[in-house]
DNA sequence: TAAATTCCGACTGCTTTTCTCGGGTATGGC
DNA sequence: GCCATACCCGAGAAAAGCAGTCGGAATTTA
C-alpha cells in the first residue's frame, strides 16, 4: 500500500464524482476545475480507475464518468490500489521471503512493515466513498465502527 | 507521517543497534556493514536521531552510538518522525484548516487523511524497538499484545 | 602523535512522481 | 455530414526526493 499524492488526488476526484453525479455522467473537466487538478493528469488517473472497474465512462457530448458501483460499495482502499503501483516495502529478495533468512539481521523489520501495511489497508477498507461524502470518516471516539473485528481471512500482503 | 525507505532504514539501524549493543557503544561502520547501508548515509540518519534525542553518541576510538532510552521505551513512530520530514497530507492552506472552507469541495477528504495519519501513528506508537527485536510485532491473532493500552497523552496530528 | 570515530555540509546521479503536450476516437446535435 | 464535446492514449519534460559520495573537521583513546 503506497501513500502518495496520486492516491489522494484519485480519492479527491472520486469523492467529487460521487457527490456531484446524481446518476448523470460528470465530465473530467468539471472535476479538474473544482479539485484544481490538471485535466491531463486526471485523465491518466481515471484510465486506471476504469481499468480497475471503479468507474464507467460515457463518450461523446454530455458524456463523462459514472461510479461503477454505489458510493457505499466503493472503498477507499480500492481507489488507492487502482492508481498506485504496489511497492516493495522491504529490500528482501523478490518473490518469497526466502532471501530474508540469509541475512536475518536485516529483516527483523520485515514483519513490522507487513503488519503496518495491513493496518493501513484495514483502515482504508473500512471507509467508503459514501462515508467521506457524508463526512462520517470516524466516530467521535476515534475508533472506527466495524474496524475492531479481527481479520478472519488472511490479509493480502500490503506491499 | 511519511512512509519511505529512509524511515525504514532508520528503523533497521535502530533495531540493529538495540540488538547488538549490550550497554556498549556500537560503531556506525558495523551497522552499515550488517544492514548494507552506506556509512555516510547512516551518518545522516543518526544525526537526525541524535537531534531527536533517540540515541547518544560517544566519540573517539571505541565510540559509537547508544540508545538514549531502553529499547522498550523507544517507539517506532518516534524513529520515523525523527528522520522523515513531515509531509502535508492535504493541499489546503498552510497552517490552519481555514482555507479549506473556502473550497469545501476540495477538502472533503481532509478528515480522512488526518484520521489515516492517526491510525498509522497509533500503530507505530504501539510497537517498540524491543517488540521488533524479540519478533513480537504481532500476535497470531493479528492483535498486538500490550497495544491495547490507549495512549494517555493527546496524539500529535500525523500530517 | 596516530588512529578511530563521530560530525558536518555540499554536491551528484538516479529514480520516481507529477505534469504537459499533441494528437487520436467515439458520440450526440445541428 | 459536420462539428463540438468528451474520452482515450503515449511520449516525454519538469520537478522532487532518495541514496550515496566526497572531503574535511572535531573529539577521544591509546
Amino acid at each position: 500500500m503506497k501513500l502518495s499524492t496520486k492516491g489522494r488526488y484519485a480519492v479527491m476526484a472520486m469523492v467529487d464524482l460521487a457527490s456531484t453525479s446524481h446518476g448523470n455522467p460528470v465530465a473530467l473537466a468539471d472535476i479538474a476545475e473544482r479539485q484544481e487538478i490538471s485535466l491531463s493528469y486526471l485523465e491518466q488517473l481515471f484510465a486506471k480507475l476504469r481499468r480497475g472497474g471503479l468507474v464507467r465512462s460515457v463518450r461523446g457530448p454530455g458524456g463523462g464518468y459514472l461510479l461503477a458501483h454505489a458510493s457505499d460499495q466503493t472503498r477507499i482502499s480500492d481507489i488507492i490500489l487502482a492508481v498506485d503501483e504496489p511497492i516493495r516495502a522491504t529490500r528482501c529478495a523478490p518473490g518469497s521471503p526466502v532471501g530474508c533468512r540469509a541475512n536475518k539481521a536485516r529483516c527483523l523489520t520485515h514483519d513490522l512493515w507487513e503488519e503496518l501495511g495491513n493496518q493501513i489497508h484495514l483502515y482504508l477498507s473500512s471507509v467508503t466513498l459514501a462515508n467521506v461524502v457524508s463526512r462520517r470518516v470516524l466516530g467521535t471516539s476515534g475508533v472506527l465502527e466495524g474496524a475492531e473485528a479481527p481479520l478472519a481471512e488472511p490479509m493480502v500482503a500490503a506491499q
